[in-house]
DNA sequence: CACTTATGGATTGTCGACATTACACAACCA
DNA sequence: TGGTTGTGTAATGTCGACAATCCATAAGTG
């Protein structure tokens, strides 16, 4: 740590945080990646460059890269001089993306167990998770799973594959977003995950599989109908 | 099919092809990658918008979103405000896209093993990489090699597998273009491949993985270092 | 009436100019 | 002389205007 050392340096202000310089394209992003996984902006919706920078206040130009910011992450489509739109979502594309989810946690699995990496941050997870259940708080109940999957994939120890699945977790958030809220018993979801950390303790590769397959397929099973939109 | 028709419908002249009207951005972006993927542009190079625009008699804009779509294929990275180049690979990213590449063709195996899909395409593409080993020929060695690995995917009838694999692909282009032109028998790489059709159709699952997997990781582990190169 | 051809509006595509930022290096100073 | 402050340059970021394209609809034509 070679800090950076001033002849003047003095008690530090502590309030004065570091200011942040975001690109405009970056703030629009954001917005509107926001819009598009709380549902707000439905699959299907044509999203029009001169009215969304009308709206936001800036012109064409960041918009217009914003939009290709979110075509990367999968969730918009472009046809060459007709429009812009929110990426229809078949039940197909549903199916398709849980099902490389499912491969993507496998692998991590494998990993893991290869490794032998410290399994701390999953029981942590799993322990925010039964709270949350027994709170009855759906929020903080998402919240805590989308954190231990994401502590699963982060303990494979593969920077590719994790920007391949926080990506494909991208549409996963959209999905639940326009799922009919799904009234599950809360402790019945916390109570799936434990099983897998202990597997991983165990060494049992093919338990900790079968778990995280079932744990995938009851989740891409249930209503896959009701998102399905495209105009 | 309802056909258009014509109350002229002459004879068609069959020497004039159905002009394309290509954005500018795309032909920007396809040459950048052409150059990117054999090699010419070497990780660690440095693009700049204004150079590529006058270099190619085209405004920034078109310049800007091509290097945009790039950077969704993962071959370059922006620094904000301070410049965008074609991205360093790193050994471990280069052992990351084979370990991930192995995962998306054991998920293509087991999902045709599931559905049956015929088999055909791979025994024609097996037979282009006996020829072109036997003719000594490097090039369509190379071309039928990954005509096999495509058809595998793609009878795996998995869209979202097949774009990502589309996409990994890329940087396996990369990749090899990159390495010293490793010799080694041809005819020994288009041997690879029959063993792993005949396991396909004799339904062994775990044969087919274990060919795959061997196939993937003797590539992967061939002369990482050569490529390594961060400016 | 079936078909072609014009026309207008909406949207994206492209352009050139200006603004903002970051970095390197010179100028300044206890 | 160490360290701060100014300045210039090169690059990206943003803007407003114009061009090209597609689509729907109307007008023309035998």
């Amino acid at each position: 740590m070679t800090a950076h050392k001033s002849a003047l340096a003095g008690p530090i202000p502590h309030d004065i945080a570091p200011i942040e310089n975001v690109p405009l394209r970056v703030q629009v992003a954001d917005r509107l990646r926001n819009a598009i996984l709380s549902g707000r902006l439905r699959p299907g919706t044509g999203l029009v460059e001169t009215a969304l920078a009308e709206q936001m206040n800036v012109s064409r130009a960041p918009i217009r890269e914003a939009i290709q910011i979110l075509e990367n992450d999968g969730l918009v489509e472009t046809i060459a001089y007709k429009g812009k739109r929110v990426k229809p979502l078949t039940a197909r594309e549903v199916a398709e993306t849980y099902s490389l989810r499912e491969v993507f946690e496998i692998m991590a699995v494998r990993r893991i167990l290869d490794s032998g990496a410290p399994l701390d941050t999953l029981r942590t997870h799993c322990d925010e998770m039964t709270a949350a259940a027994e709170a009855d708080n759906f929020e903080a109940l998402v919240i805590a799973d989308e954190a231990f999957h994401h502590a699963l994939i982060r303990l494979a120890d593969h920077d590719l594959l994790l920007a391949s699945w926080k990506n494909l977790y991208l549409r996963i958030h959209q999905i639940m977003a326009l799922r009919n809220r799904d009234e599950r018993n809360l402790t019945e979801v916390a109570g799936n995950h434990p099983p897998i950390v202990q597997a991983l303790a165990d060494g049992d590769a093919n338990r900790a599989i079968k778990l995280i397959s079932d744990h995938t397929r009851i989740l891409a099973a249930f209503d896959p109908a009701t998102i399905v939109q495209s105009k």
